[in-house]
DNA sequence: GACTATCGAGACCTTGCGTCTCGTAAGTGG
DNA sequence: CCACTTACGAGACGCAAGGTCTCGATAGTC
């Protein structure tokens, strides 16, 4: 059998030892003060048996956040049926998180792998950026047939501006909660013209 | 006088040198090839020389693009008097230039840099994102106040939007030219139905 | 029990950042 | 013209960290 691989199997415990102790220290140190030695030490591993299965450093870092022991919970978006409140309180949670360094570093580690190689870039967005990104346009789509939301804008469109607006004030260090509100409420604004105005 | 110094002068041309040799060598390179070294033996320069002026290699890149060795011309926008097309016209340059590997090595250091301390990131954002910003918010609030634009909306949220957009679909590699025109025609569009519809 | 691939551990090489030193050059003030 | 001060190029140096290599042990298969 080709599925059939003789010698000593690959061991489980220390692949997810491995991640979880990459997963820690990133948030512990920050991305770039986290050390293949110090992520092997603390899981107990050789260096070699982390080379043996990832290429580089950003790749057991990657993995990590792929396998979920790196989560960025601070993108899910609320769901309790008030879409204008659960976008604003989705801002307030994502800008809180974007005030806290270690967090600023993860979107770092992110947008160095996004704009490295083609390959490890698609991976990383259907990893990381797809989970957020789909979940979001979902709801929107979901709120446009249910007409709580006009379909003048495309929700792809609201999606794009609404994730754009977060990351671009998050990268300049601008305040968030206000201009935020502002685009929420422009966003959202068509339905209820068009129902009270006309 | 406190202006009187003594010793020595700063090289202006050895500055300059610098600068172009970190320039020059990130967009043949990539950012995370350049090396201390290697713009230090480009520019004809000491480790030290580099070192005295700046406090670590992102600031010396970061200073190139401040200094203009390394454009982004594609971030500036037309001003035809046509909001629309101005606007459609950005959103395919800015798209043909994130194309660019080069480009992105580049937004790559800025990111590097945003990220980094509070100091550098302000910094940054003054040379870097206000000369980008401002203007198209200028334009933006010219418009409006010659009534080619809704208020409904802030010029402020709006422009967030626009660059939040182009920003995100850049780093995640997704198709722009569609998407963008979509969300210009729906951010412009309040003017138009107030006008026609109602 | 032979074979094979993985394991932890750690020595080792290399690269690149940032510091330090040295002899020299380019200004200012006496 | 000469001290004084600061910058200059060059390069040695220390150090941290990435990545490779070796080694004896181990856990499976045949």
């Amino acid at each position: 059998m080709t599925g059939t691989r003789t010698g000593r199997p690959r061991s489980e415990a220390t692949r997810l030892a491995i991640l979880e102790a990459a997963a820690a220290l990133t948030t512990e140190l920050g991305y770039d003060h986290v050390t293949i030695d110090a992520i092997a030490s603390r899981a107990g591993a050789g260096k070699q048996t982390i080379y043996r299965w990832w290429s580089a450093k950003p790749m057991v870092v990657a993995d990590a956040v792929i396998e979920g022991f790196l989560r960025l919970p601070a993108l899910d978006l609320p769901d309790t049926g008030d879409l204008s409140a659960d976008l604003k309180a989705w801002t307030t949670t994502s800008a809180a998180a974007m005030g806290d360094s270690r967090f600023l570093q993860v979107v770092r580690a992110l947008v160095t792998a996004a704009t490295g190689p083609e390959q490890d870039a698609s991976r990383l967005y259907e990893h990381i950026m797809r989970p957020t990104y789909e979940p979001l346009l979902a709801r929107l789509r979901r709120d446009q047939d249910a007409g709580l939301l006009s379909t003048a804008v495309s929700a792809e469109s609201v999606a794009d501006a609404l994730l754009g607006t977060l990351l671009f004030r998050a990268l300049a260090r601008l305040p968030m909660p206000e201009t935020m509100a502002g685009i929420i409420d422009a966003l959202l604004a068509p339905t209820a013209a068009a129902g009270t105005d006309c």
